[in-house]
DNA sequence: GTCTATACATAGATAGAC
DNA sequence: GTCTATCTATGTATAGAC
């Protein structure tokens, strides 16, 4: 029984929970099943009732965390109104996932060659891929539309926001004034007027 | 013999190059000591004839790296003109930097938790300290100076920056007609327009 | 400077008692 | 569902022959 508790009661998700900050902290090879064992008090045998390798677990907590990504993303796509509202939503949408999957997300920036190497793993690579071309049509579209700057590479500001933005989890610490989504907020600021083309930079300064 | 070497010619220098590859591709947990032996063609104990241990060779790696590091931007702030001229010249600095040692930058990027945790690696958090500081200051000032915006956390200014620029390793693949100097010319752009405070904006736009 | 051989510790994983 | 006990593989590191 239990089976069918709320999410994060059960044996498994507990372990998976525990893991997730381990594997955040030291890596995947650095982390040891003995370890996850001690952190949730039993046994590293005890570990394989639930999960049959230590892979496993990494595959339920990296499966609901590209869930949850891809869920929000959708959410944002379907209300979508302007390209730069959609952009800003999009910034949104990732800081909110990062805020709910703090571990996942760490795991998933550091561990990325991991997962590219490992067959097992090629539903992360195909998340990845679609979470890239979210963010290129929208770039494309702003840049096509002469909102967004194209003296740069498109993809260059991908990444580089990719980069500045998902690794904003290994030095953000929300405090009661300032949580994530005003982090969101100026991120989005920030990245719009870096990406802003000359018309758009006239139009930002026209009406501030 | 041979001690005297030109660097990158002697024994050890072989190990280092081809522990960096690993390292980098699969983290310092995950490259074993008999992998690095069979990249450079001899067997795993006769490593410890060069170093007395893993970290031994990691610490050649980083010490390298963070000491080109500090003559890179210690040049450019030797010859410091205006703020905007030492922020770009951080810039092309930093990727002057990554292009030398990519995978020392790679390495340096995904251990920053295992350095922080490690007394032995004490000095590459310092290090670090000390590039924070270093861009920091040039930040400060040009926000100060109002060149740069004021309305978000300047720190933030810097970290996003930090982690854009150097994850730039992850992905860049220098072309013929476009390598790491373009990128550095075209990140530059980027984050100062991103920096940019209105009045600065507006300077930019009457005279591009 | 490298190899052979090996000590020793720790890793992932399994089997069966409770 | 957990523990005890353990197998097996692999890891770091060492000693001594060549």
């Amino acid at each position: 029984m239990n089976e069918a508790g709320p999410a994060g009661s059960g044996r498994r998700e507990v372990i998976v929970a525990r893991a997730a900050e381990l594997l955040a902290r030291k890596g995947i090879a650095g982390t040891t099943v003995r370890e996850i064992g001690e952190a949730v008090g039993i046994l590293s045998g005890s570990i394989y009732h639930h999960f049959e390798s230590k892979d496993a677990i990494v595959d339920v907590l990296m499966s609901a965390y590209l869930q949850e990504l891809q869920a929000q993303y959708r959410a944002v796509l379907d209300e979508a109104t302007d390209v730069s509202a959609t952009f800003e939503g999009l910034v949104h949408a990732s800081l909110r996932t990062i805020e709910l999957h703090p571990h996942a997300t760490l795991i998933y920036q550091h561990e990325a060659q991991y997962f590219r190497e490992t067959p097992r793993y090629r539903y992360v690579r195909v998340a990845g891929e679609r979470v890239r071309e979210t963010w290129m049509g929208v770039l494309e579209t702003a840049v096509a539309d002469g909102v967004f700057r194209a003296d740069l590479p498109t993809r260059h500001l991908y990444l580089l926001l990719r980069d500045g933005l998902w690794l904003s989890v290994r030095w953000f610490r929300p405090t009661a004034g300032y949580g994530y989504p005003q982090l969101a907020t100026d991120c989005a600021r920030l990245y719009h007027q870096a990406f802003a083309s000359q018309s758009t930079l006239r139009r930002m300064l026209a009406r501030p």
